[in-house]
DNA sequence: AAATTTATGTCAGCCATATTGACGTATCTT
DNA sequence: AAGATACGTCAATATGGCTGACATAAATTT
């Protein structure tokens, strides 16, 4: 029976459970490798972000509503419920409080003035300016690990892993910039 | 002032926020493209294994346990704690329920009998087989839009972006795998 | 003009997942 | 024998999701 020594080192991912595996699922064409460095690299890399928004009594929800009131100036609430995929009861409170501590202006809509377009304030921005700087470290560090067209190589895979059917409006303003036909094609 | 259209599409990006912006963030070195791609290409990427995990009343953290579990049999429960970054209160639960409904089993430690070995059923790595599918089925699509040796590249990239310092077991047998010497190299 | 739809906000409650602190028990180490 | 370690558990709490219901103002349709 498999006696591993679990003092140090693990087996190597591949080896085999003491129990045997169901012989159903495939295993040899199975992506682990990018599946554990996605985990890991999103892992640390909204970790840059956490650790600074505690400091505001801020969480992960705060920095994604920031983030896309700074980027998409003007953004409606409805479209800031189709990029984050939640409930409006849920953006609410954050969103309130984000309103409340002076990160984000509402200013109603000319054409529509039921419309609540949002924008962050200098103070909004300072602060996603800053989790952006901390990200962008992170991420200037790692381009540097790979050739000078790897970063294109890199943004091209992003894509490439975003749903492509049904994107709300930011999403296809990211799609179309620099989308499919960009320089590097094959 | 800014009246912005907002029927159909939006600024670009980088277009200036009504009340100004201040000055002191900096503006044009930050990736904030790559920050966006990752948060949407994240956001897919679980989502595939969200919606399967649904059907087993399951969620996200008990997806992870199970990954882990199965990819490096006889973790420890301490290992876990350190991969996941939770406490063990919380892993307590979820670790239950797959120990509960037979996702899991425990085995205690040969050298040490305080240990409980953590191990994939046939039934936990057919569930994990299923979600790992679904996940690479995606990855391979979006490794197919970019050139044979991309795939190095995002890789590279991938692990660059992980913390270095004060590495786990788990993590460090992934960043050893093919680690920093690996073929690609520049 | 009236009816309907849309955009937004809010109340009330529920659930999953995380947290901290404290304590207990078995086992290994010194 | 004493202390440290690995694990489990009880209790209380916080965050960030969720659903359902309802309200209001403004736009749109009839």
């Amino acid at each position: 029976m498999a006696d591993i020594n679990f003092s140090g080192t693990y087996p190597a991912p591949d080896s085999r459970a003491p129990e045997g595996r169901s012989g159903a699922v495939r295993s040899g064409d199975l992506h682990w490798d990018i599946i554990e460095l996605l985990f890991f690299a999103y892992r640390d890399f909204v970790g840059d972000a956490d650790h600074e928004l505690e400091v505001f009594g801020f969480g992960r929800a705060h920095h994604r509503v920031l983030h896309f009131v700074h980027r998409y100036p003007g953004l409606k609430v409805a479209d800031l419920l189709d990029v984050l995929r939640i409930t409006k009861q849920s953006l609410g409170r954050v969103l309130k409080q984000l309103l409340d501590e002076g990160y984000i202006v509402q200013k109603t809509g000319n054409n529509d003035r039921r419309q609540r377009l949002l924008f962050a304030t200098a103070k909004g921005e300072a602060l996603v300016g800053k989790l952006a700087g901390l990200q962008t470290d992170r991420i200037t560090r790692a381009l540097r690990e790979i050739r000078p067209e790897g970063a294109e190589t890199v943004r091209q895979f992003l894509r490439a892993m975003i749903d492509q059917d049904d994107p709300d409006k930011v999403l296809e303003t990211i799609l179309r910039t620099a989308g499919p036909n960009s320089k590097e094609r094959a």
